[in-house]
DNA sequence: TTAATAGTGTCTTTCAGACACTATTCA
DNA sequence: TGAATAGTGTCTGAAAGACACTATTAA
């Protein structure tokens, strides 16, 4: 068999948060060139002995540097050219992992890591970060439309409005109250759970989780 | 800075072309371990040298293999592990191909590295290609509804019968006939080509191509 | 009782599906 | 003119949006 020179393989992770009501999006500043002293996303190298494949991998480098686990992550897209990198033709496979129930209070192992921005306005990042996180953010609008994706940002409990927030959020614009109740009814995608949730003096709401908790796809728009 | 073992990366492609009204799937008959003598997908080793990135290289090793050119490429997603390839940890970037305007009449450099089976019913294929196939079939159910992708299918040139026949190979659905006309007009997504086209002692159809000649995107499905 | 948010009922509009109807060609 | 396919017009039902209405709590 010929043997060709190898491309380098990386793994990024486009890691976001909800902070007070707005995607957020966790950032490594970089210690070396290039783009020394920029924020990046955080990402690595492929463990051959103990990564199961490269989203283990993505769902490692998290863990290392943040401590979070429990994360929904998936695969983005594999970006890859001879220029992205100075070493030499590169690959790396791009994920996003979804932080559930809003950012810890500071009280993760290494906090210091991690700089968290405005997912809409991260400013300028290194290499094509700013590209992937935009492409991430199409990438949401278009899953959100179809699956409880937006759901996951959530703790494991929440409100209805909660949730009707988390898909505005996500998709970008306003939804129609009574229409998501309906829609979310149909689709029988939550179960409510005994207790109430009290919030600045007003009715509380009823809480409510995902069915099986797990990610599921809709035939419908919501 | 520390050096990890490097994973093997390689891409594979799913080679599509429209055949007698069915979706046809082109495959290599493998010559050597493992696997050998079992079809499966045609792929390659990235050229770092000439190959701008997995894209170029999909288009590349389906030129060297076929001669077939002006596909639709895009990428689906990257697979990866310990245990795919026996030679060790690897990356697999997989992409898609179109063949427009069906298969060529067995004129094409090479034709005896390809064999050509029904995508619906490839049989058993090499390592996990059978997943591969049918993920990107999914996908193109998906991506069927929401944009022009199916007509890359059709030769440049087509009728509207023939735009919905791809749909509705595509999407593995009957469509509703004035439907399919009143959307794919809204959209604005064909425009009329001079002259007409005579099929078997019946009336002639309009001609059509796509407006721009791209790919393009809906907010409605189709 | 008032403010504030939770949640429901229903009218209207929009749009997809069904299907009958007309149009154009060839034999 | 009859067979065959191309293409249109329009009725109907389902679902989305708008929005007024009721419900439940805290102050």
């Amino acid at each position: 068999m010929t043997e060709f020179p190898a491309p380098i393989l990386t793994v990024d992770v486009i890691l976001l948060a909800l902070h007070e009501d707005k995607l957020c999006l966790g950032l490594v500043r970089r210690r070396e060139p290039p783009f020394q002293g920029m924020l990046a996303l955080p990402g690595g190298y492929v463990h051959v002995d103990e990564d199961a494949d490269t989203t283990a991998t993505a769902l490692r480098v998290i863990r290392e540097k943040t401590g979070l686990t429990g994360l929904l992550c998936e695969q983005l897209a594999t970006v890859s050219g001879p220029k992205r990198d100075p070493r030499g033709w590169s690959a790396t496979v791009v994920h996003y992992a979804l932080v559930r129930g809003g950012l810890p209070k500071s009280s993760q192992p290494r906090p210091d890591d991690l700089t968290w921005v405005p997912a809409a306005s991260p400013g300028a990042l290194a290499f094509d970060h700013n590209d992937l996180v935009a492409a991430v953010l199409e990438r949401f609008r278009s899953r959100g439309s179809w699956s409880s994706l937006p759901a996951f940002f959530l703790p494991e409990v929440f409100t209805f409005t909660a949730l009707r927030n988390i898909y505005e959020q996500v998709l970008g614009t306003a939804l129609n109250d009574s229409a998501f109740r309906r829609k979310i009814d149909e689709l029988n995608l939550l179960e409510p759970v005994a207790g109430h949730k009290s919030k600045m003096s007003a009715r509380p709401a009823q809480l409510f989780r995902l069915k099986g908790g797990v990610l599921r796809t809709f035939d419908r728009r919501i």
